[in-house]
DNA sequence: TAGATTGTTAATCGATTAACAATC
DNA sequence: TAGATTGTTAATCGATTAACAATC
């Protein structure tokens, strides 16, 4: 990582680039802070600020050039790059991630499918086979996975993010409850859903 | 909401029960903020610094008693309530959350299903019936639905939000990527799947 | 020119970290 | 008592908001 940028800049940005890509839907041209703020609930000094970020993309009295800003967060974000996911633990939630379409439109495919369970290994989903764990090393050089889909228990995360590492991940996106240690150089995205319904429930029962 | 607690503070409450959680089970009676800590990868002054804006749970040169601060998280949290959720959009997303075992163990349980597409509305899926979404508020009333979960497209999400509203909701789980508005006092929690994942893409596009 | 809007610097706000007295 | 550990106050850090000069 080159410089420090905060958590919250970046996930503001997937917010801009899909409104970009919206308004472009709508083949509006030009837009200014005012009215991607209004869109997404955000301040537009905070949107200026997150751009300033990264330069100067605006035109100052008139606003961003939408497909020029949408194109320059893409590159930003990384998303030119087809990343090529494999998922490992294909229970109902690894099931509906390899069926997720939302991932194709950003440039992200499934290319590998995981699982130690013998009854289901073998099958295919959404055309893609399941393989053994073990296989792990072997298709990740075949299939050039970039990052490694973790949707196994909790109890067996940590020893999936070994092998998924050993394999040659390049970052891991895990959806199991609990803490995994890789090396700092491979980026993980934690999705830890509990946390969002706990939350939830926080507020619900504050009267 | 009787007082403004932050929301980093709320979003770490969930960690901190699913270790007394674990620690329960491995027969341990009373924990430290240090071990917390090292089991979290947060810092001891962080989690007395959050325990400590509900109130003095522990004893000094002491620790904390590991049942007694679960339970006491699980009332701040809310988790004895015994949520009943309605999932709208029966895809993959939704079905996988329809199944998703670690609901139960956190207290929440799917009491109904809604999707508009007619070849699936009166299948099921876990034993429960997928209704049209006209019949939306008829069965919020009979099977006290609290939390309607949003697992459409995004082009639909504003209207099942207006629906789930008017129906009655008390709190919505949104994983459409789309901002939603709802009145105030309902509480709405995003689920956005694209953020993690660009930004994994960001951190593995940075060398 | 007048009005609009950016990019950037300064001010404010809030969250994390450090320090330490209280006390088991 | 000495060692451990909390709860809380003070210091620091970082993020958001406000203000405004630059300029289209």
């Amino acid at each position: 990582m080159k410089k420090m940028i905060s958590q919250a800049t970046i996930d503001r940005l997937p917010l801009y680039f899909r409104t970009l890509r919206l308004l472009e839907d709508e083949k509006i041209s030009i837009v200014s802070s005012e009215e991607l703020g209004r869109r997404l609930d955000i301040t537009p000094e905070q949107i200026r600020k997150d751009l300033a970020t990264f330069g100067q993309f605006g035109r100052k009295g008139i606003g961003y050039d939408v497909h020029d800003l949408k194109e320059k967060l893409a590159n930003i974000l990384g998303l030119h790059n087809r990343w090529r996911l494999a998922i490992v633990g294909v229970g109902h939630l690894g099931g509906a991630l390899a069926n997720y379409v939302n991932f194709a439109s950003l440039g992200f495919s499934v290319v590998a499918l995981f699982d130690n369970n013998p009854k289901i290994i073998g099958t295919q989903v959404n055309g893609i086979k399941i393989n053994a764990a073990s296989q792990m090393k072997r298709i990740f050089a075949s299939k050039e996975v970039d990052i490694g889909v973790i949707t196994v228990p909790a109890s067996e995360a940590q020893a999936v993010a070994d092998l998924l590492v050993d394999a040659g991940v390049k970052g891991i996106w895990n959806f199991a409850p609990t803490k995994l240690n890789v090396p700092l150089i491979i980026p993980l995205i934690n999705e830890d859903l509990s946390i969002g319904l706990s939350a939830l429930s926080y507020y619900m029962t504050q009267e």
